[in-house]
RNA sequence: GCGCGCUUAGCUCAGUGGUAGAGCACUUCCUUCACACGGAAGGGGUCGCAGGUUCGAGCCCUGCAGUGCGCACCA
């Protein structure tokens, strides 16, 4: 730091300081190195998409973990964050699909093939993978890199294929003909979870239908979903509906197609809901999860009148065939007209499931699929902490859990347990398999019977990892990426499911279990769920302790930032104009637990803002030259040191409570607040007074006060502005007064401060009285100040005030006093004196502050401010006297808070004095 | 329908029973030798509404109103 440019330029520093890390292998996690002395501390990071971008929601998560880290590193924990990237089974296939398209290679998929695919997508994955990695480190991310794993890695793979061989020879994967959420865009099912319900508005058509047995009678059927008329095998009523009892067991003659109005049953069904619209359903068993339930109690016969992709079948009808589904809806509305059955179509809004990922309406629809039935269940549901109860609070952190016992979980905020609760209570089993390529296919093989001569042949099925030989096929479907990414907690540690193996892998040994998981409550059912439950079954032990639950970034009309909207700025472009640290600050301030966050490029710009308040305030210490982090003389101390040192430990004690409930923008306001508004707004500028000192000593002491103040206030921003206190931290010389391991070669590596001991408290004489006696002096300043703006006096013009003490005021005050006023001079004067007629003043239990303006001031006007203050100073009084005046008050309220409001009633009464007595003067 | 949030200054939001806060924006003054990405002073709030508990409520309880998000097989 020999040339220090006046204000913080980021980009020169952050690069080099993330190589210096690099270089010095600071994020690499040794198990060796952990002790009893040296606990160790993991988190795995939530992994991104492989061909993803950085987004604002992965500056908010990444640079919470990073806090975490880099706060347990100076803890003095062997930390290992483990980073790496997920395969998105779909996205990626999406992504790359429509890009071939586009550069015109192919039409479809199929014209590569599979195996030619996969390779563009591997190349894709090569070029483009690396991406979101990259962009991490731009942010600071200390992950330890040499582990990086990615959800396709070979050994990665393995694990997916051992676990997927296990669950199936313990019964729990298994295969079977069911309704599932199919997704007409991707061609692939789909799981519970990937389906969001959404309002859509459309119509209730009414229609006809002639009962078969009783000519010239007709029901009444209301549906939203016409097209699959031609697929209806019933209808169904309420078995104790009167208006239909005597037609059950009958048949109406089924409107479409045209071609073929076949008779269907009416059958009675508890289902069914008499007071929705006529009371009548068409039960249609291919198309409606609801419906297949119905027909499977009744026998109904099924008919699939849609294709995979969305497009009408045959089945529909030389009417509707071809034709796209809701094309279709249009067309059986009119065929329905034209054959005179329609009744009435009214307006109508409804909910439709939609596939997340392809943002169309899924089609329920029978096909062969793989599920798993979730194993660890009731373990699972019960380590999860429940909700805080206030009148039986649990320990802030769980406590390691005894050997045998898979341990608890703690959520923050802690009411996402409940609806993780509720969600382990209804599971359903998991449709595990994708019709897609890209991702980890089925270890399962068929083979026909040997010499069986036709497609009829029963297969034979084998579940294993590698093929069985000759003549036996593979499964073609993929595992949803979540089957692999459930393991993700102990995958990535080199787990192989062996057990004589895993017991001597000492990353396993050490790391698992991990200590915090840092990710978004959207994913809480898709991964954090199913990830205890693998940690569970698979290592016996919760995969994490603690789940820091994030809040979800929205711009400033509300909106989830999205790729497709348009509203979410490139961070690495705010890295660019503001600074990682800049980013960092800014983000972490604007988030509370547990609550979604506005972006607002102001808050960056206060980060900006803050890191050049930061880098003065250093640099100013600089320009004072003398030795660095010197000894501090206790007796050489002012009331105003012991003032910052006091202030400092409790932002220390402030700090390590937000890290204690994961309160970061809680952290980030002390240290704003401790920094800019009692470091430089007061400190800085009172110590002026002692650094122009002529007294050596008294100059050293005051520079050793920065010193000890600026080299904890660089260790405790640390975690969240890494870059630019390691910068400070080197500049300033700090690094060179501390042991290699412990910050002589980087800040990372500083030990974590404590608040002060009880011993340093009483060296120092950190009174509590230190307090009041600085917070009046800096309300006498401020008053001083007032009367300066008062008058009009432009804030240059250097003043003469006068002060008459209340009690004693040491010289070194007085020169406080003049620096802070920005005055020519204070002139003290004794007791007896008394100011010249109309001299403007204010006053607290210091003492009086007089600006000689005598003859100058228009004492009208000057009634007129008294007269105000007067006003305000009663009004306080008369509210804290109506308190103390009640009777019970004394009586039930704690001693502390009746002295508090008996000083305060004191303080404000002298204030009155002091106003009336002005007044007087002014009057005389 | 059930569950969970939110409603505090013009804006974005902290506030965990004891004198209503921050940043931005606004008004006035100041390029004073760390910082104009800055300094000083100031204006601005019946804390969504109505009850209740309490000596005392922005905070706890009940109801209501707006708003957002989950979960849910009403076609």
């Amino acid at each position: 730091m020999s040339e220090i440019p006046k204000a913080y330029e980021p980009q020169s520093v952050e690069d080099k300081w993330y190589q210096y890390w690099l270089g010095h292998d600071c994020f690499k996690a040794d198990p060796a190195r952990v002790s009893e002395r040296r606990p160790a501390y993991a988190i795995v990071i939530p992994p991104p998409n492989v061909t993803g971008v950085l987004t604002l929601g992965h500056v908010l998560n990444n640079t919470i973990q990073d806090i975490l880290a880099r706060k347990a590193r100076m803890d003095g924990k062997e930390v290992l964050w483990l980073p790496g990237t997920d395969h998105a089974g779909i996205a990626t296939q999406t992504v790359v699909e429509r890009t071939l398209k586009k550069q015109g290679v192919i039409k479809h998929r199929d014209d590569l093939g599979r195996d030619a695919f996969l390779e563009r997508v591997w190349e894709w994955k090569e070029k483009h993978g690396g991406i979101i990695i990259q962009q991490l480190k731009k942010i600071g991310a200390s992950c330890d890199w040499s582990r990086e794993r990615f959800t396709m890695d070979p050994e990665y793979t393995r694990c997916v294929q051992h676990v997927f061989v296990d669950l199936y020879r313990k019964g729990l994967i298994y295969r079977g003909k069911r309704m599932v959420n199919w997704c007409p865009a991707s061609l692939t099912a789909l799981s519970d979870e990937e389906v969001v319900m959404k309002e859509q508005k459309g119509f209730l058509y009414h229609f006809k239908v002639e009962v078969v047995e009783e000519p010239g009678r007709f029901l009444t059927i209301a549906t939203t979903r016409p097209e699959t008329i031609p697929a209806d095998t019933a209808v169904a009523v309420h078995p104790r509906d009167p208006r239909y009892a005597s037609l059950i067991g009958k048949h109406v003659r089924r409107p479409l197609p045209l071609e073929n109005q076949a008779p269907i049953p009416i059958v009675a069904d508890d289902h069914i809901d008499p007071e929705f619209g006529t009371g009548v359903l068409k039960v249609t068993p291919a198309h409606d999860k609801a419906d297949f339930e119905i027909g499977h109690r009744h026998r109904l016969p099924l008919i699939d009148a849609i294709h995979p992709n969305g497009i009408m079948n045959e089945h529909a009808g030389r009417d509707l065939a071809g034709l796209e589904r809701f094309a279709a809806r249009k067309k059986a509305a009119e065929l329905l007209e034209s054959i005179g059955a329609l009744d009435k179509a009214e307006p109508y809004t409804n909910h439709v499931g939609y596939s997340e990922r392809a943002d169309v309406p899924v089609e329920p629809r029978l096909s062969e699929q793989w599920f798993l039935r979730y194993p660890g269940v009731e373990a699972s549901r019960h380590c999860v902490a429940p909700p805080h109860d206030a009148e039986h609070p649990g320990p802030a952190h769980p406590a390691p859990a005894p050997h045998g016992h898979p341990g608890t979980i703690r959520f923050f905020p802690d009411r996402w347990a409940k609806v993780y609760d509720h969600w382990m209570g209804h599971l359903q089993d998991w449709c595990i398999s994708r019709q897609l390529w890209w991702g980890h296919r089925i270890p399962v093989w068929y083979r026909r019977a040997e010499g069986a001569p036709s497609d009829a042949a029963p297969l034979e099925t084998r579940c294993q990892i590698e093929s069985p030989g000759p003549g036996w096929v593979q499964d073609p479907d993929v595992l949803d990426t979540w089957f692999s990414s459930w393991l993700w907690p102990f995958a990535t540690m080199g787990w192989v499911g062996e057990t004589e193996k895993d017991q001597h892998n000492a990353t396993l040994r050490a790391f698992y279990p991990t200590v915090d998981l840092v990710t978004g409550p959207d994913i809480i059912f898709f991964w954090v769920a199913r990830m205890i439950m693998a940690g569970i079954e698979y290592r016996g032990a919760v995969p994490f302790r603690n789940v820091y639950f994030t809040g979800i970034i929205r711009d400033k009309q509300g909106r989830k930032m999205s790729k497709s909207l348009g509203n979410s700025p490139d961070p690495l472009d705010l890295v660019a104009r503001f600074g990682a640290d800049a980013l960092r600050f800014g983000v972490m301030r604007s988030a509370p637990l547990g609550q979604d966050v506005v972006y607002d490029e102001a808050n960056v710009e206060l980060g900006r803002n803050f890191c050049n308040k930061l880098w003065n305030a250093c640099r100013f210490r600089q320009m004072q030259g003398g030795e660095v982090q010197a000894e501090i003389r206790p007796d050489l101390l002012t009331n105003d040191d012991r003032w910052i040192l006091l202030r400092l430990d409790q932002a220390m004690q402030e700090i390590d409570r937000g890290y204690e409930e994961y309160r970061f923008n809680e952290i980030s306001q002390t240290l704003y607040r401790f920094f800019w508004n009692e470091y430089c707004d007061w400190y800085v500028e009172a110590s002026k007074a002692g650094l122009n000192s002529d007294q050596p000593a008294l100059k050293a002491n005051k520079v050793a006060v920065l010193d000890f103040v600026l080299s904890h206030t660089l260790r405790l921003f640390h975690p969240f502005l890494p870059f630019i206190t390691e910068e400070l931290w080197h500049g300033l010389g700090y690094a060179q007064d501390m042991p290699a391991p412990q910050g002589g070669v980087t800040l990372m590596q500083a030990p974590w401060p404590r608040p002060l001991s009880t011993e340093e408290r009483e060296e120092w004489g950190l009174e509590t009285s230190v307090d009041a006696v600085a917070a009046a002096k800096f309300e006498l300043v401020t008053l001083g100040r007032n009367l300066r703006a008062q008058f009009n006096l432009p804030a240059n013009k250097r003043l003469r005030f006068i002060l008459k003490p209340a009690g004693e005021m040491p010289t070194h005050e007085v020169d406080v006093l003049r620096l802070l006023l920005c005055a020519e001079s204070v002139e003290v004067v004794p007791g007896s004196w008394t100011a010249p007629q109309g001299t403007p003043s204010v006053a607290n239990r210091l003492g009086d502050l007089f600006l000689p303006l005598a003859g100058i001031i228009d004492p009208a006007a000057e009634r007129t401010r008294l007269g105000k203050d007067l006003e305000k100073i009663e009004a306080e009084i008369l509210k804290v006297r109506e308190k103390l005046d009640n009777p019970s008050f004394a009586q039930k309220v704690p001693a502390k808070v009746l002295a508090e409001h008996q000083q305060r009633l004191a303080d404000w009464q002298t204030k009155k004095d002091q106003v009336l007595s002005a007044l007087g003067n002014l009057a005389a």
